[in-house]
Order: structure tokens, then sequence, then C-alpha cells
DNA sequence: TCTGGGGTCCTAGGACCC
DNA sequence: TCTGGGGTCCTAGGACCC
């Protein structure tokens, strides 16, 4: 058996958790830039407030039913997160953490137990630990756990556990289950499998699996079988390291000075190269991409990227800022109103097996890693961009995101903490 | 005025090899 | 009329996830 464990409404749950007034207030929390609804409490939810709808839209509605409103607060998620899955890591022998609000459980052998006692008392002790309310769905393998958590959070009475695990139980639930809410089952095949009469999950295990798999690929007769019970997805216990990594943001407003953009590009490049160190990887190809905004109908549009060979794999920030920087050089366009700026670095390979180059000056090179080494390690301790690159600004900052509605960095911000107590 | 920011996997088709 | 039979690698695009 496999547990999946869900955050309920995560970013509203952690804005909560500091702020007890807001505990049968409507909660919204906004993407960056204020710009749509990303979380939704259960009486956001109630008010039909739709998930990615753009915050615009939704003023007469906020008012009439004082719904508390926040700008994203990634540090805040981030650290409640670790909080959490620390926490759900007691619960059972491994642990795969799915997302920044969820977590499978390994309950391999836990069959013997009363699962769905044994599932109160994690949802239980992780609220009561964390402040965290969360959903869990027990089932036989990963795709029915999703759905067995679905369950668990739509209906009132379950306290926020839902076990499947006799074949009658398990059909009896597919066979009420939208083919469209099965994990896996996007927009396109949902409208596909609607159009020919396959309404619910239980419809779709009928179907022929030649079928699935001549349309849906070999991802899709997967779901096939996970869904008829035969685990094909095993826990990944550690997150493998990611093949290409993107910094990007929208700008709180649209910039047409090349320096100001520039200033972003150097804050992305360093970003990456932040999350490269992070997980012992070095780029040998970076890409810079740039776009005007395309809802403008009254503006004219540009978006353009360039991808530049690295001479040598790179994670430290002078370098992958110099390239970025060339590379932004080359696709900025002067008279176009800027919406959005990325950095991407691909061609990862790992930092141990860096090949030094014939000419390069391994001396410089163990300089800038030591740099690299103690810079990670002050933002680590005191908080991001506590130290930087010249090139990243100290200014105006005119790139910045718009964030009028952030809550404090509750767990995080020791130097505030600091200077409160100081002063 | 105003619309997020990350990722992954799979397949088909083209280029190229012998 | 008619034109081999394998491979591999790469890329773009599509589909999906949070």
């Amino acid at each position: 058996m496999v547990a999946l464990v869900d955050c309920n409404a995560f970013y509203c749950s952690c804005e909560r958790a500091f702020n007890p007034a807001l505990a049968h207030r409507p909660v919204v929390v906004l993407s960056n830039n204020d710009g749509c609804v990303i979380a939704r409490t259960a009486e956001a939810k109630a008010l039909d407030i739709p998930m990615g709808v753009p915050m615009h839209t939704l003023a007469p509605l906020i008012e009439k039913h004082n719904i508390a409103v926040f700008s994203s607060n990634y540090a805040l998620y981030g650290d409640m997160s670790a909080r959490v899955m620390t926490v759900l890591g007691q619960f059972a022998p491994d642990i795969e953490v799915y997302s920044i609000d969820e977590a499978f459980l390994d309950l391999k052998g836990f069959e013997a137990f009363n699962l769905v006692e044994y599932g109160s008392h994690i949802v239980t002790y992780t609220k009561q630990a964390t402040g965290i309310p969360v959903s869990i769905g027990i089932s036989k393998t990963k795709t029915l756990a999703k759905l067995a958590n679905k369950l668990a959070k739509k209906n009132k009475d379950s306290k926020g556990v839902c076990v499947l695990a006799t074949d009658e139980d398990i059909h009896s639930a597919l066979r009420a289950f939208p083919i469209a809410d099965v994990w896996g089952i996007g927009s396109k095949h949902a409208q596909r499998l609607h159009d020919m009469g396959v309404k619910t999950a239980f419809d779709f295990i009928q179907l022929p699996p030649h079928w699935v798999h001549k349309h849906m690929s070999i991802v899709g007769l997967r779901l096939w079988e996970e869904l008829r019970g035969k685990p094909c997805y095993d826990l990944e216990l550690s997150s493998p390291a990611k093949k290409n990594i993107c910094t990007s943001r929208s700008f709180g407003k649209m910039l047409d000075n090349l320096s100001d953009i520039e200033e972003a590009i150097a804050n992305h490049a360093a970003s990456c190269g932040e999350k490269l160190r992070r997980q012992h990887s070095c780029a040998s190809l970076i890409t810079v991409f740039v776009a005007t905004n395309p809802f403008r109908k009254d503006t004219p549009q540009y978006t353009n990227s360039i991808s530049l060979m690295l001479p040598h794999p790179v994670n430290n920030a002078p370098e992958l800022i110099h390239y970025a920087k060339h590379g932004l050089n080359i696709v900025f366009k002067k008279g176009y109103l800027y919406k959005k700026v990325g950095v991407i670095v691909q061609e990862l390979t790992p930092e141990s097996t860096l090949q030094t180059s014939l000419f390069r000056d391994t001396e410089q090179d163990e300089k800038k890693q030591k740099l690299m080494q103690t810079l990670d390690k002050l933002n680590r301790q005191f908080g991001k961009n506590t130290v930087k690159m010249a090139a990243q600004g100290t200014a105006e900052q005119r790139w910045k995101l718009r964030q009028e509605k952030c809550s404090p960095h509750y767990t995080t911000q020791f130097k505030d903490i600091f200077l409160v107590k100081a002063g």
C-alpha cells in the first residue's frame, strides 16, 4: 500500500499558521506580481473563485466577502514544507517528496494495521506539530492513492482520510470518479475520452489496452494498469538531479531600458548558478530569452532567445552572468516594452566529473569555487542575496516583482527579527 | 492598469551512418 | 512499373504535473 499526503490549500494554510485571525476567513494567495490566484481556502472556493483567475477581476468580491489576499511568500512556504515533510517521514520507512505540498509514503507491510486509524493519526499529528492541515489517500498504487486523496478532500465526513483497499472499494470509487480528474489525464485526453463516452475512471479501465497504448502512448497504458491496481511507479526516494534549470520572472512593470534588463538577467543567471551548485552540477549551454507582454494587443510584440555553448562547464555566478549578458545583448532590440526575461541552463554535468580544459587557470577556478561556497553559505545563513555580484544591482531594481501583500518571513528572516530586537 | 514559474516524459520525423 | 535495410541521434512539439 502507498499513501499520498497532500496539504490542504497549502500556501493559504501557511499564512493561517502564523495568523490565527485568518482561521475562518476566506484566504487566497497570489502568483508572482500579484497576478493570479494560485491557492484558495475552502471558504474562498465556496465563493466560486477559480484557480488561476486574474486578480484584477476579483476586486468587488474581495471587498464584499472580506477575503484576505496575500502575495506569495516562497521563503515561508518552502520552510513550512520542510517541516511537514520531516513530520511525515516519521510515519513510514520511506517517503517521496513529490512537490512542495505532497508526499508519497511507503506503507508496504502496513496492511495488517487499521489504515483508516493510522491515516487519522497522521492527519491529527501533522496539524498539531506544524499547524498545517493535510488529507491522506491510501491504496494499492500511486495513481489510486492520488485518487483516494481527492476523495478524502471532497468527502466532508472522511476527516481527511480515504482508504481504498479492496477491489470492491476501488471499483465503486472509480465508477463515481470523473476521468478528467484522474492524475495524468489532462484537458486534451479528457476531451477526447469524453467524446468517446468514457466519462469515469471505471469506463477508462474497460477500454482495450492496445487502444490506450496506441492513442495515449506508454504513459496512458501505465495509468490504465495503475487504476486496475497494478503498480507501474515506485517511490522515488531521492530526487534525481535536474536536467534543465530555468529562472525567469515577469517584471512588475514593463521595461524598455537595456541596463534595467541586464540587471534582471544578471540576477536570473546568479539564481541558476545557485541552483546548479545546490545539486552539484555545471552547465555547458546557456539560453537567454526575452518577451514583450503577449496580453497587450496595442503594443508591438517581440520574443526571442539565444543559446550559447560555454567553453567549459560552469556553475559560478561571474561567468554565468558574463555569458547571459552577452546573450541578452544579442537578442535585445530597442523600441519594445519588455515584460519577461529568463535564463535557462542545460547540458548539465556533475561537478565531480569536470574536465579541466588544457588552457584553463586552475588556480583561478579554485578561487572562484571557494568564493561561491562562501557566498552560498552566507546567503543560506543570513537570507537570499545578502551577498551578491555587483552586476545584480543595489539601487532601484526597477525589474523587481510587484508584491504588495506579502506576509513577514516568519520562519526564515533572522535579520529582521534581530533588527526588531535591537531597536 | 491588471494574466506565474517552474519542470518531466514521450513520439514522430529528419539527418545521418554503414 | 521499378529505387535496401538496417541503425542512432537530435529536435520540435505535444502532453502532462505542481
